[in-house]
DNA sequence: GTGAAAGCGCTAACAC
DNA sequence: GTGTTAGCGCTTTCAC
C-alpha cells in the first residue's frame, strides 16, 4: 500500500507537505494542495491510522468490552456507544468477554494495547482491585453496569435492589401473596440485588418467599425454561414469577402454558430489562425498563471527557439509574 | 504509560532483549526472561500495539462493516466474525455504514486506514466498480450478502430468488392462490431477488400477484405494521403474505390480529430470514433460514486465507448459500 | 545469549 | 508556503 512518501516523490513535494494537506493543514499554496489532493486519489493513498496513532499518541478509537453481541442488551449497549463513537469520529473497538475474569482481563487488555483512549468497560467477574489498577492506568476508563466506591464518578450502574422493589409492590398492589422467583445462576451484583430488594420489599409488607420457590439458571431463554419446570415439579401454588430479566421471562411462559397455566389469568410474570422482544411477545411482557443504551451514551460520553486532561471532572458525581415499571399484559389482578 | 525503553532501563538490559521477551522469542537466558517478566509487571507494561502494526505490517485485527448492530440479524453477522477472530486471537473492529453508499465507503476506509488485515464487508449501497477496487486494493476482503461475478471467489451470499420460490411453492401447497408480499422500500438486490423468484415460481403454475397487493416499507417491526395497513385498505381478498423479512412479518401479524384477521386461520404468513424472536412470537413464525452466523463465520475464515499470501485461492470457487423453509405455525391450509 | 542500529509511516517543531 | 529532521514504540537483521 502507497505511503507519504509514495505521494510526495509523485507530487514532487516533501512529505510534510503531504501531510498538512492529509490533515488539512494550514499554509499549503492553493496549486500545490490540488495537486497533492490530485496524486493522492491517483495512487490510492490512504493514510495509515497506527503511524499517526504512533506519533499523536491518540487512537481516536472508543473500546467496548462486552460478554457477547448475540445478547440484545449487549448490542444495544454498543449500539449506544458507537453512536457517540460516530459524533466523534472515532472508531469502535469491540472485545467480547465472555464470563470470566480471565477473558474479560484479556479483553480489555487488548483495547489497552490498541492504546484506546477511551474505554466502557462492562466487567462482572473482575475484582474491584483489579479494576480500580485498570481505572488508575487508563484515564478514560469508565465502568458500566457496576459500581466501585473509591471511582464512583466512573460508574454508571442501575439500581437493581429498587428495581426488586418495585417489582414487589406491583405484584402486591395486585394481590399476588405468593410468589415465585426465577434468578440468574451467575451470582453476580444483579440477580443478587434484585432478588433482595423484591424479597426486602414483600418482607416489610409481612409477606415472604418460600425458599423451594426460587430457581436459578442460564439468563435466556432455555434458562427461564428450564427454572419454570423445576418450580412446577416442587407442586407448591404461586400466582406470580419475579423473573431475572426478559428472556429467562418468556421462556417461563413459554413452559407455564405449555404446562396448562395461562399467563396472566392464572399466573402473573414480571421481567426485567425491557428489550424490543418484550414488547412482541404474546402476551406482551410487564417488565423494568433498564435504560441501557441512554446509559451507554452516558459512559461514552463521560469516558471521552475524563480521557480529557482539559476537562476537569467532579468526582464526587455519581450516575445512578433507577428502572421504571412498564404495565403491559403479563401480570394482572389475582383472580 | 510505559514503554519497552522503561523496561530495558529498570532491568538493565537492551530493548532488543525485552522485545524478545515480550515475543517469546528464542535465545534469551533464563535468569534474564525472569528478570525482564518481573520488571513488566512491577511497572505494568502493556506493549503499544500501534507500534508493533507499524513495524510488522499486520494489525491482527479483522474488521465488519454492518449497517447497524440493533439489527439481531446483523448482530448474528458479527457475532459470526467475532467466534473466528477469537480462534485467531484476533481483534473484532467494528464500522457501522448505515444506509448510504456514501457512510458504507467511510466505514470501509476506516478500516483500510487502520490497516485490517481482513475484512467483512456487508455493503448494499457502494457500486459494483468501487467495490471492485476495493477488493484489488485490500486482498484479505470478503463481501457477505452480495455477489459480483468478477470476484465470485470473494463472495459469501445467500439465494434470495431461491428463497422467494421456496415460499412461493410452500404456500401453493397449502392451496393459496390469493398473496400479498410485504417488501422493503429499499430497493436493493435482496428484496427485488425474494420478490422475483416467488411471482416467478407463481407464473409457472399460472398464478399472479395482484401489484396492488404488493408493498414496501421500512424493513423491521413497524414497516411490516404500517405496509399490513396499506393493504388492508385497498379491501382486495388475500389469504397469504410473504413478508420480507420476519421483523416485518411479525409486524404484519401484530396488524393483521388487531384488525379482526387470525393469523394462521384467516391469513398464512411467512417470513424470511429466522432470526430468533421468530421462534418466541405468538404465532411461532414460519419463515426461510438464512444461515447468517455460519456464513459469517465462513467469510471470516475465507478473508484470513486470502490475506495470507501464501495460501492460494480457487478463483472459480463460489459460495452460495440456500435459504431452508422452516414450517412453524403461522402458515396453514387454506380454509 | 545479548546489544546496536535501522526503519515502519507519520506528525510537529523548526528552519528558510 | 515549503522542506528538513527528530522521534513515536516497536521488531529485526547483523555483529559480537
Amino acid at each position: 500500500m502507497s505511503t507519504i512518501k509514495d505521494v510526495a516523490r509523485v507530487a514532487g513535494v516533501s512529505i510534510a507537505t503531504v501531510s498538512r494537506v492529509a490533515n488539512n493543514g494550514p499554509k499549503v499554496g492553493d496549486k500545490t494542495r490540488t495537486r497533492v489532493l490530485k496524486v493522492m486519489a491517483d495512487i490510492g493513498y490512504t493514510p495509515n491510522a497506527n503511524a499517526r496513532a504512533l506519533v499523536t499518541q491518540k487512537s481516536s478509537t472508543i473500546g467496548v468490552v462486552i460478554p457477547d453481541l448475540t445478547d440484545p442488551f449487549f448490542a444495544s449497549l454498543a449500539n449506544g456507544v458507537d453512536q457517540i463513537a460516530r459524533q466523534h469520529n472515532m472508531q469502535l473497538l469491540l472485545s467480547t468477554g465472555l464470563i470470566s475474569a480471565e477473558s474479560e482481563l484479556q479483553a480489555i487488555n487488548v483495547l489497552i494495547e490498541r492504546r484506546c483512549d477511551v474505554i466502557v468497560l462492562h466487567s462482572k467477574k473482575i475484582a474491584n482491585d483489579d479494576l480500580l489498577k485498570l481505572a488508575d492506568k487508563v484515564p478514560g476508563l469508565v465502568l458500566i453496569d457496576r459500581y466501585i466506591e473509591q471511582i464512583s464518578h466512573r460508574c454508571i450502574w442501575l439500581d437493581n435492589e429498587e428495581g426488586g422493589r418495585i417489582a414487589a409492590r406491583h405484584l402486591m398492589s395486585l394481590e399476588h401473596r405468593d410468589v415465585a422467583c426465577i434468578s440468574s445462576k451467575y451470582q453476580i451484583d444483579d440477580p443478587l440485588m434484585r432478588l433482595q430488594g423484591f424479597s426486602d420489599e414483600l418482607n416489610s409488607a409481612n409477606l415472604t418467599i418460600d425458599d423451594e420457590l426460587i430457581e436459578y439458571g442460564e439468563p435466556n431463554l432455555q434458562g427461564g425454561e428450564i427454572a419454570t419446570q423445576k418450580i412446577l415439579a416442587k407442586g407448591k401454588p404461586f400466582s406470580a414469577i419475579f423473573v431475572y430479566n426478559d428472556a429467562m421471562a418468556i421462556g417461563a411462559i413459554s413452559t407455564l402454558e405449555d404446562n396448562g397455566f395461562k399467563v396472566p389469568s392464572d399466573i402473573s410474570v414480571i421481567g426485567f430489562d425491557d428489550v424490543l422482544l418484550s414488547r412482541y411477545s404474546r402476551p406482551k411482557l410487564t417488565t423494568l425498563h433498564y435504560p441501557i443504551e441512554k446509559m451507554a451514551k452516558k459512559a461514552a460520553f463521560l469516558a471521552l471527557q475524563l480521557s480529557n486532561k482539559n476537562v476537569d471532572i467532579d468526582s464526587s458525581s455519581e450516575y445512578k439509574y433507577i428502572p421504571q415499571l412498564v404495565k403491559r399484559e403479563s401480570t394482572v389482578f389475582k383472580s
